[in-house]
DNA sequence: AAAACTGTAACATTTTTTATTACTAATTAA
DNA sequence: TTAATTAGTAATAAAAAATGTTACAGTTTT
């Protein structure tokens, strides 16, 4: 298919899915399972009771990753397009969050105060290094791994 | 003060504040550059930009928890009870978050499914040794450290 | 007694997330 | 070659979560 529109960025058109990581976590352990076939959206959206649309657009996202592979029309679906062994959590969770943290307050701190001013700049450095640590743990799990759960 | 209403549990009566570490962190971090004052939540909310009633929500928390005192009436406010050097960003996180991880998909997955049957029980258990891994992490750094970071 | 606080309830608003509907385009199979 | 089925995506609606506001009771100091 091939739609004129533009479709800039995600940021602007959707809105950011926050089961985001555990819905594509369960896509791709799906397709893993069934590594042979086209899976529908339906049939995916059936096993984790989601809207077939939703998972569509995570599989846009794969996809735009190469991380899967779809077909239109009749018995169409998606597929995997990676061997499960070579693709770490650590990608998956950079494909579907930029980074974890606790979170910031919403609102501009009080640039006058000394707290205020270097807020934001301190708790991110600790968010960073926060995710040094949690990527390095995501990196040791493949999806094969996780998958062999099941 | 002392309502007769139970205050049962803040999952009931308050919502959850997304930027609670932030915000609890910043609090803690004004309240030790002026250990020998009581500050009010309008001060603090002024360095923060914020509602001073989620200051004071999020001083509650930090009341039911003994890291901080405070004093109603007229030149009230709050001020730290406990040693800044005694008090890591570990106890802070798990005062005001249960744990991190990468969320859940919000529906109930179809437990007809091997994969949606056991989905949330292998992410729990990631999400747990990402726990581990972050807490060992934040227990290292006082409130002192970050403080001294201003 | 007045002023300046905290504590907390109740409710309003805003923002974010999730769901739905509808339609275009592609592909397959009868 | 047409009907059925599927992906892609827009637009919008609904639900949930987070944040903000107002109001006022109770406390303490001056």
């Amino acid at each position: 298919m091939c739609y004129k529109t533009n479709y800039i960025c995600n940021k602007f058109y959707y809105s950011m899915i926050s089961g985001k990581f555990a819905i594509t976590v369960h896509i791709l352990t799906l397709l893993n399972k069934f590594p042979n076939d086209y899976l529908s959206s339906e049939f995916i959206a059936g096993s984790m009771n989601l809207n077939p649309v939703l998972v569509r657009k995570e599989i846009a996202n794969l996809k735009a990753h190469h991380i899967v592979e779809s077909k239109e029309g009749k018995n169409g679906g998606t597929k995997l397009a990676v061997n499960a062994s070579n693709l770490s959590l650590k990608e998956i969770f950079e494909m579907t969050f930029e980074s974890i943290g606790l979170g910031f307050a919403k609102n501009q701190p009080n640039p006058d105060c000394p707290v205020g001013k270097k807020i934001n700049q301190n708790l991110e450095a600790l968010y960073s290094e926060m995710n040094k640590n949690v990527s390095a743990q995501l990196e040791n799990i493949s999806l094969e791994d996780f998958s062999n759960q099941f």
